[in-house]
DNA sequence: TCATAAATGTTCGATTATGTTCAATTATGT
DNA sequence: ACATAATTGAACATAATCGAACATTTATGA
């Protein structure tokens, strides 16, 4: 196995279980510890997960912001059951807002059996991936480039949203939760998904059942927001009957 | 088999498995490892792979899809030349400003090498791939996107740059003439450019030199705007002449 | 606080991968 | 056809990775 893929797969497993030991990984690579503690350092040293004695966590234990690539590989097939069930709620000719993240990247995908949309996104990679491949009109806000998710962020992302009145929005998070509403990692983020909120017709929320019960740093909204929340069926079932009892319209696919 | 063949069948072999070792591409297509390595080289330069030791994998499935223009290609050795020597212009610390088209996209990849920039760009792929690879500050204007080259036009884009001061910018054109200056075939790229232009301090030109003797619909502006023009040797003595004859500095790579 | 077991860091060496240089071969251009 | 350039392979020097042994540090409970 290479080093990079190693690293990779202890990325994973953090993602999975959120915290690692030197032991358990040394075993399940087959290397000995020795190499475990070197790709800890090397993970810490580039902020993506810190060092603890016998073992490591990711950064920010509740809402991990990993780099584009990685993250897209994470939940995938879940991802995409999400996004086509959000995507047969747009209709031709509509204009649509797509927050960033890989869960709308995979809206945008089926997106592009539409026609005559307008979009609009903060996220560089789908407003490319869009302007490409469709003859849509694609809107970008403009903006700070936040170098993680090449996303826009910032106060003049805000200013460009304000002026939209759109039919649709889809909204993703990393951090869903019955009480506490969807959170983000940083105020900024907060500020661009509030706005995306209050300037759409329709709101829905996407997210895979693995950001449900998790609390972030920054609230968004409650929940009761959002017209729709579309997610996998792997949710907890008490989630799931939270959910419902607050009347809230739930899709699981 | 040709090269291109080869490497080829290497990216393709990176698409299945995702990584590959030295080791099993040599055996597999029959060269020695150094050949792979020198191919792997050449992968990791064009952004399609990233090395690693003993093998290399390939970068982030999301930048492949995004279709490779065949205009990037065009006069590639010529527009890299004219990028080092662009880049090499740049402080540390310094404001810049990147106008859309490949050859900016080669000075981005020359000014990862610097520190502390801030880089406003009308380019998208400019603006992902620096927010990707640097930690600069990225700006990037928003607005429409075009379709054709991934790039933001329109009056969002010019009242996006109305704000910016920048130390120095780069212009890059598809039609540059001695008599008839610079000039775009739509008034919305001239915008962007005439505002690009006005709102820095230093200005250089860069284009190959078969972009030189056109004359497109829109005038920007005329070449003793310019500071600097960085071209090839290949441009046409007579056109040299009389560039220099205008007392304007021309820089040929 | 101190003892103790466990985890960690350091150093070294073996192994393996890499880059450099040069020569031979094959394309390319004049 | 000839000169020139590009590609590839071979040999060697260099560099990186990983594991092992041992000294050091840390966590924790008595």
């Amino acid at each position: 196995m290479l080093q990079i893929e190693r690293r990779q797969m202890i990325i994973q497993y953090l993602e999975e279980h959120s915290s690692a030991t030197v032991e358990e990984l040394s075993t399940k690579l087959k290397v000995t510890p020795m190499t475990i503690r070197r790709d800890f350092q090397y993970l810490e040293d580039n902020n993506i997960a810190t060092r603890t004695f016998g073992g490591a966590v990711l950064n920010s234990k509740l809402i991990t912001e990993i780099p584009y690539e990685n993250k897209s590989l994470i939940n995938i097939d879940k991802k995409k059951r999400i996004a086509e069930q959000a995507a047969s709620l747009v209709q031709n000719g509509q204009i649509v807002i797509l927050d960033a993240g890989t869960t709308n990247m995979e809206i945008a995908k089926f997106l592009t059996k539409k026609q005559n949309l307008i979009v609009v996104t903060t996220d560089l990679k789908i407003a490319i991936y869009l302007s490409s491949s469709t003859d849509f009109e694609i809107l970008c806000t403009g903006g700070s480039v936040q170098n993680t998710t090449s996303s826009f962020l910032g106060s003049h992302a805000v200013e460009f949203l304000k002026n939209i009145n759109a039919d649709i929005s889809f909204i993703g998070s990393s951090s869903v939760d019955v009480e506490h509403g969807i959170t983000t990692p940083s105020p900024s983020k907060a500020d661009i998904k509030k706005q995306m909120i209050k300037c759409s017709n329709k709101r829905i929320l996407v997210a895979d059942s693995s950001k449900f019960q998790k609390i972030g740093f920054i609230k968004v909204c409650n929940l009761n927001e959002f017209h729709k929340i579309i997610t996998d069926d792997d949710l907890d079932k008490n989630t799931i009957k939270e959910i419902r009892n607050n009347n809230i319209k739930l899709i699981l696919v």
